[in-house]
Order: C-alpha cells, then structure tokens, then sequence
DNA sequence: AGAACGCTGTGACGCGCGTCACAGCAAAAT
DNA sequence: ATTTTGCTGTGACGCGCGTCACAGCGTTCT
C-alpha cells in the first residue's frame, strides 16, 4: 500500500500545520514526509528510545502512554487524525519520554527533525502555533499532577468522563466509549476500581451502562462527585 | 529602591535569554523591563489572573503551585535567579495556569508579550530555547504524573530527596534543606508521613536531621526505597 | 463446537496514608 | 519576659483503594 501526494496532501490538511504554510513551503513539507503504517498493538517507539522525528496521525489513533516498572501503564494522551506527538523529542533532541502505541491500524507520517526545524525558523506563525500546542499539553500536565494530588479516584473519572463525553449518535445522551482498563490507566486507578465507581453512578441515576458503552444521564450530578 | 541599568543587565546575563541576543536587541529588551520587587510570602499572580507577560527572576526565589479547593496547594516548580515563569500565558494569551508566590523576598523583572514576542519573531535561536524550556517543563510534568500514579508517598520523596540534594558546604554529605511541609507539597503527601517516612530512614542509617537540615547518608540506600 | 480470550462484575482482605489531636521547642513578636 | 508562631515528632483511627480470586459472557480463533 503506497502513498499517493494528493493523500498525503489531504491527511497534512487535516492538521494545524498546513493552514500556516506557504505553497513553496507545502511542497517541501509534503515531500519530506516520511509514510508509515502500524498494525493495532504495535509499539511505534518506547521511551528512552532516541529519534529526533516527529509523528502526524494520517488515519487511526495512536496513545501516548508511560509505562512503570510493574507493567501497569499511565495514559498520557489519545491522539486523533491531525494530530501530532513526538515533537518533544524532535526539538530538545533528547529520548522519548512516553511509549507511544497503535490504539487501532493507523497511518503515520513522520518527519525529520532537520527538515522541520528548517520550517520553524522561517516561519513564525508556524512556530507560535508549535509553542501554543506545547503550552496546552503542559496545562494540561499540571492540571493533572493537582488532580492526581487532590482528588480521588471517583472523582477524577467523574472528570475525565465529563471530559471525554460526546454527543450520542442519535440523540442527547453524552457518551463515553472507552473500556474500563483504559479509564483506569487514564486516571491512575485500578479497573476494579472504575468499575465500582460506575455501577454506584448507575444505581444512583447518573449513568447507564449498556453493551461496554457509558451513557451520562446526569453531567451536571456527576460534576457533584468530583467534590 | 530602583534599578539602574547595570543591574538589570547584570540580572538579564543570569538568565538563558541573554546570550541569544544581539546587541541592539539586548538594548530594546532591557529597555521594555520592568522591575518589580515583591516580600516573601506576596502573590505575584493567582491561577485563573488574566496577564499576558512573562516574569524573569532577578533575585530571591519564587514558588509556583497549584491550589486546591481545601486549601493544600501542590508545588509544581521552585524558580531561582534566572529563571523564567509566567511564559504559559505569555504564549497563548490564556488565563495563568497556576499560582506564583514570592517565596523570599525578590525582585522580579516582567516582559510584556507583545515587545517579547517581536524578539521571538525575529530571532529564531531565542524561540529554539524557549521550546526547550518548555519541553523541558513538560518532561518533568509527565514524569510526575507518572509517579503520582506508580509510586507511594515514600518513593516519590526518596526521588525528591536524591534531585534536591546538594554537597554541603564543607564536605560530603548531600543536604536537603526545605521544611517538611514543603516537601509534603512537592511530594503530594501530608506533612505527617513525610516526616514519618524522614524518621523511619534515619533509624535505618540513610538520612540524618538536625536543626531542620536532612542530610542524605547513603543515597543509594535510599534509592532503594523507590522501587 | 469447543477452547481461548478479553471485558465486566463482585466479594474479601489488608495496608498506606490522610486526618485529628496533642506535645515539645526554637525563634520572633510585643 | 511572656506570648505567639512555625516547625517537628508521634499516637490513634478510619477509609480509600490496590490486590487477589473467581464467576459470567460475548467474540474470535482453530
């Protein structure tokens, strides 16, 4: 399965960067583009590896994780198409700092840190836009070592479930479509715990749960038990 | 007390900025800082504050942290003379993401972000480090996120402890020299088990307190008690 | 069709640690 | 000189939550 331009073209368009580029500046990028597929499962580099590229999610969806020594694992973010992860080692030149994993088969582009930064220094705009996405991944950083710190476990699903809930397919119902391992790795609990947190929101209304899917009946309630 | 020119040239050489500009640069960016001086213990801004500018540490030390709703607060960074804060929302104009309490008393210098960001623009080496930093900061926030969630109270102040550490000042042993409450809140723990966790160590042999100094015996010992 | 696998649901147990409560003690305030 | 303030040191209590153990159940191998 190889790269056509015009598919590359319409995966970068998808992200931040393009809008910001010029066309003489397109074609470079588009050129530098390094195509690559990864199967559901596969490991697309661990942390201490080195590799000062950057990774754009072309189709499927990758999740940056830290790993502990005892096999558990941190989620740390869930990227959509568009988005990109990698950068921090591209610009600082220093290891991965995260696993970063094929949630689904997805397609990836990467870029070299060489070519890149060559489009950095000339283009502002594009810079700013790269220093406001890091900006954003380090609020969001500090927001949770003081959720970590100050809240429990209920709590913390409770707003990572407001966080991540979208509209329903048909109707009102926000939704979370999430297995219960991967609420667990994402707010630093355990999967019997989560479990547990959902089947006491159930009785009391807040939420129902139906075929691994979790309806929030009650958003607004369950704001309350984040205390 | 106000500044003289030399001093602010003095405090700008501290810091990272500085080597990265040329001379007239260096004059416009003397000329747009303005000094501030704050006592130990005044809130130089609060979380949720709009300010669009970006503080320089001059002299004294500042304490960045993230408040809860029940009054404990969480340290995120403990800033020195030429360092720089504030920066979050100098980028992307957003609201200042944690609180900033002058821990000494201090004199700060503020940058406004439209003179800051022309400099920015034009100077792509300053931008470079300034993604440093801050992908530096976001390496830090991931690996305490991750500690948070893998490690006890005890494994995350023996990796306090072993970073903090400094030679003492005629000899060998690495001293530590904050209270025990500030490293409750480094840590997120209580005062109480970081001093149970202290007093524990000191019976098995790693550390030793006196007068309110930790001084680490055996710091691989201690490294040990991680996990 | 049977086995194997992954997700969910629950009970029991134990311990880490937050909280409260109080005491000793040095430095600073008045 | 007495009071106040802030840091330290300890005991008791209780609960949140991680861990183990096991049972249903739908899906995917072979």
């Amino acid at each position: 399965m190889f790269e056509t331009r015009p598919q590359i073209e319409a995966a970068l368009r998808a992200s931040f960067i393009f809008p910001l580029l010029g066309p003489a500046e397109r074609d470079r990028f588009i050129a530098s583009a390094l195509p690559q597929s990864c199967a559901a499962g596969e490991t697309i580099f661990l942390m201490g590896d080195s590799g000062a590229s950057m990774m754009l999610v072309q189709t499927g969806e990758v999740t940056i994780s830290h790993p502990s020594a005892s096999g558990r694992s941190m989620i740390l973010n869930e990227l959509k198409p568009g988005a990109i992860f990698g950068e921090i080692a591209l610009i600082d030149g220093g290891e991965r700092s995260a696993d970063a994993i094929a949630a689904t088969n997805c397609r990836l582009l990467a870029f070299e840190r060489r070519v890149f930064v060559s489009l950095l220094e000339n283009n502002w705009p594009l810079a700013e836009a790269l220093l406001k996405l890091i900006c954003g991944r380090l609020r969001r950083a500090d927001e949770r070592i003081a959720d970590l710190a100050f809240f429990d476990v209920q709590g913390r699903l409770a707003k990572e479930l407001l966080a991540r809930a979208r509209p329903g397919p048909n109707g009102s119902p926000l939704r979370v479509s999430d297995t219960q391992s991967m609420l667990a790795s994402l707010v630093g609990g355990s999967r019997e715990t989560v479990n547990r947190c959902l089947r006491g929101w159930q009785k009391a209304g807040l939420v129902s749960i139906s075929d691994g899917r979790i309806s929030l009946l009650d958003p607004s309630g369950l704001a309350q038990a984040i205390k």
